[in-house]
DNA sequence: CGCCCCATTGAGACGGCTCAACTTGCGTGG
DNA sequence: CCACGCAAGTTGAGCCGTCTCAATGGGGCG
């Protein structure tokens, strides 16, 4: 959902576990996430303030709703899903985040982060302390502009969700969800049209306000129309042009 | 929605039509807008760079999708309403904004504004030109700080409005918006209880995923109950404690 | 007065939910 | 190695909440 800021992919140098050497100059995601004007000396400046830890493991827990908001993170490698739970044990996934992907603005308003954060598979991220980044940003201009434009995004992207929850049916949200997929791998230069999915039916059916039985069926049905061919969690988009027309459909 | 940044409301030295003199200093939405650390100094530099033009009447556009992006604006009375327009015409509310709100940050990511936004009824607004602001917000550490606050309220209540789409009846929907406007006047001094609603039928289920039709019905029944009192567009809450289980009851 | 827009109310249709049974894949332990 | 349990996914049958369609009422305005 959102685009991202920092995030330094260190499977092309391909560091083992243990401690993280990286940096933002040699990341292959930083053009997705680093203001292109940036210059090199900027960008080192940046890349000081990254931390990169340990990997997380499918299930770890980033950070949870009432904890001290320090830092956001940059995806590197792996997914990761926001999830909220309300008063009532109600869970609502609000995101997704792939590689170069941006999250954690959530706790920025109140210094308390307003959601639960976990990986959804190993995955690994930059985390970046949000008092030094805004330092930083006092002194690059460029850097604080980006930082608005992150942050405009997500807000862009969460209406797109609003009208796609208010407005679809079952087959326009799911057709949405796999084209927005389809669109992030591709800007990473993966294929637009095949691509193993991240998440279970039941965090589909959480984001997207369905049953996993409703995303069952409904995938089995796109399947049976050659639209996708669906296996598992393995999905080929065959035929955009319908994907689309489904994503426009009023319910 | 959101909460503010820096709305003048000229209600108190309520200046005539024409055009405005007012100023951020004596403005009695200052405290919901302005960062409460920001001193008498500051308050004057970003009074200067803000444009107060005459009001907009009921149904006037401040911008459509598509128009280039230069504001951001705080409402400084009336109220205002956010919708998008998919390629198919079909259009989803994402916001009604009341005085002391801040608007328009869908537009920063790409220059460009991504939404329509249209008064609800004579309203007027401060326009607050985005590159004066970052500049400003460059020197004055505390207002950026504000601004990424804003964007990060926004975001928040945004995820708030998935979980009510996606997991709330049509019962929820209503008492989630009723109290949200509830805490909303309240914060203005305003009576949380009786209140009169600046939007119509139409814009509310358009807002909460539901048919005008069922909006009518529910609103119906939660008047039979007593857990509030419907005439028209006035509305008394009578229940708030009900209104809040009501919001937390799964769909 | 008549028109139009907005809101209300009713009757019936339908999409997605609920409940339930079954399958498949995987890890564990006998 | 297979038996077993468990989690995830698929599929079917019936139900329910909201939508659709339609009729009616009320207020504002030319």
């Amino acid at each position: 959902m959102a685009s991202s800021i920092i995030a330094t992919n260190s499977s092309a140098n391909a560091c083992t576990h243990g401690f993280i050497k990286a940096s933002c100059s040699d990341c292959n995601l930083k053009g997705l996430c680093l203001p292109i004007a940036l210059d090199i000396g900027d960008i080192e400046r940046v890349d000081k303030i990254i931390q990169r830890s340990r990997p997380l493991q499918s299930g770890d827990h980033l950070y949870r709703t009432g904890d001290p908001f320090r830092s956001i993170y940059a995806v590197r490698s792996g997914s990761i899903k926001t999830y909220l739970v309300d008063e009532n044990g109600i869970e609502q996934v609000t995101g997704f985040f792939l590689p170069g992907e941006v999250l954690g603005f959530d706790g920025v308003a109140n210094h308390k982060h307003a959601c639960n954060v976990v990986a959804l598979e190993t995955s690994s991220v930059c985390e970046i302390p949000f008092e030094k980044l805004e330092e930083l940003s006092l002194q690059i201009h460029t850097l604080q502009h980006h930082m608005f434009q992150l942050m405009g995004q997500q807000i862009e992207s969460d209406h797109q969700m609003m009208l796609t929850l208010s407005k679809k049916n079952a087959e326009g949200r799911i057709a949405t969800l796999l084209l927005s997929l389809s669109k992030r791998y591709a800007r990473r230069n993966l294929s637009p049209n095949a691509m193993r999915l991240p998440m279970s039916r039941m965090d589909m059916g959480n984001f997207l306000g369905l049953t996993i039985e409703t995303v069952s069926r409904t995938l089995s049905r796109l399947h049976k129309e050659d639209v996708i061919s669906v296996d598992g969690r393995e999905i080929v988009l065959k035929n955009h042009e319908r994907l689309d027309e489904l994503c426009h459909l009023l319910q």
